[in-house]
DNA sequence: GTTTTTGCACTGACCAGTCAGTTCAAATTC
DNA sequence: GAATTTGAACTGACTGGTCAGTGCAAAAAC
């Protein structure tokens, strides 16, 4: 899955070792945050020794910061793909909503952890990893921004409508809808969910029909 | 402002002490979370001495614990108040989610720090104080659940929609619109925001008109 | 034979929580 | 109304523990 290409092709076996450990880093960071997570932890939870981390990265912040860039990457990946399935299908841009938030969906449902962690950075200030965490979200929020402004531009999208404000209120619903779902009844389907989303993104719970 | 009242009527002083270590520790831990904030920054930028900080709480997750009760008091407070000062002048339940909307917009507004470490900690898992936000948050989505329950018994909203999921959702449209506003964009009006999200709960974004 | 991992002892900074002592305003005494 | 007492509120130096990061020799993997 990440070993052939990537981004420096670097030896498999240093691969599987960073990936370990983004795996145990990103499920302790995302119970007890950053600085409540013990690099011993991380090393311990990933099957290695401490040592190990300190081969693999350079420090604690930038374990974490490549931990970030690589998770968004595969969100922001996801949602342009959802988008351009769509538009290949010659949907609408209400459809290409719809897929995105459906991918943004599977996304959180495989990766709460990662999700939960981002959320809880996200609107920090005075952290080092900042800036990284800015790139990052406007990658992810740009997809979105995109669809409804080419909506606008098409006629299907309201011209009144305020394209960053909106974008970003959608991407909270389905944040916050699948934060919750995944904690507080993660016995529900994906399905379930997103048919509850859908019909709040069409407009039919309220007004018109 | 404090003095007469308030629950316990306790000396003016060590109340007034109290709330200068809320707003200090409010906004260091939004800044750089709790792990990371230290007693002795509280205690430093409240203007007081550490000892003062045991002195008024037991222990440092304890004032944390506090602080988010005190805060969220607040917030449903306010979205109760919006609730049913709407229908005591007759609006309907749609005009009651706009004007919580709105109510939410103002809290967050006044205290952004710390709406953004309530959502730094929600959705956490593993911490000593996870039983104080469950019901604190619970207290606050039920009066969104409740207006749209009563929306759909009174025939205003569609009987499919999907009544926890829905408040989730709506509650983080707000949230996250309101913290990217803040964070990104904090030279644009309320009645700006307000006027974005107002357009999307009611479904004049996309489909009907 | 080079790269990667291990295991573990060590350091220095940092930090939650403690406690003996101080402050001061109100109550009490004369 | 001045002198004295009281105690809640506050202070800040100190302690015991924790943790990020280091150093390195030997083993394992490739």
């Amino acid at each position: 899955m990440e070993s052939s290409s990537a981004t420096s092709g670097g030896s498999t076996r240093r691969e599987a070792t960073r990936q370990k450990l983004y795996e145990a880093a990103v499920t302790l960071i995302a119970e007890q945050g950053f600085s409540a997570t013990t690099v011993d932890e991380i090393a311990e939870r990933a099957g290695v020794a401490k040592g190990t981390v300190y081969y693999n990265f350079a420090s604690k912040s930038v374990l974490f910061e490549e931990l970030l860039r690589h998770g968004v990457g595969l969100l922001t990946a996801s949602l342009r793909d959802a988008a351009e399935r769509t538009a290949r299908e010659g949907g609408t841009k209400v459809d290409a909503l719809d897929a995105m938030i459906r991918a943004g969906l599977v996304f959180i449902d495989r990766y709460p952890a990662f999700t939960q962690l981002y959320v809880a950075e996200l609107w920090r200030t005075n952290r080092t990893w900042q800036s990284t965490l800015m790139v990052v979200r406007q990658q992810a929020v740009a997809v979105v921004e995109d669809a409804l402004r080419e909506g606008v531009a098409g006629g299907e999208f309201s011209e009144e409508i305020d394209v960053p404000l909106t974008a970003s209120a959608l991407v909270g619903m389905v944040l916050v809808a699948a934060l919750d779902w995944k904690s507080f009844q993660p016995e529900r389907s994906l399905d379930d969910v997103h048919a509850a989303l859908s019909r709040l993104l069409q407009g039919r719970v309220s007004g018109c029909r």
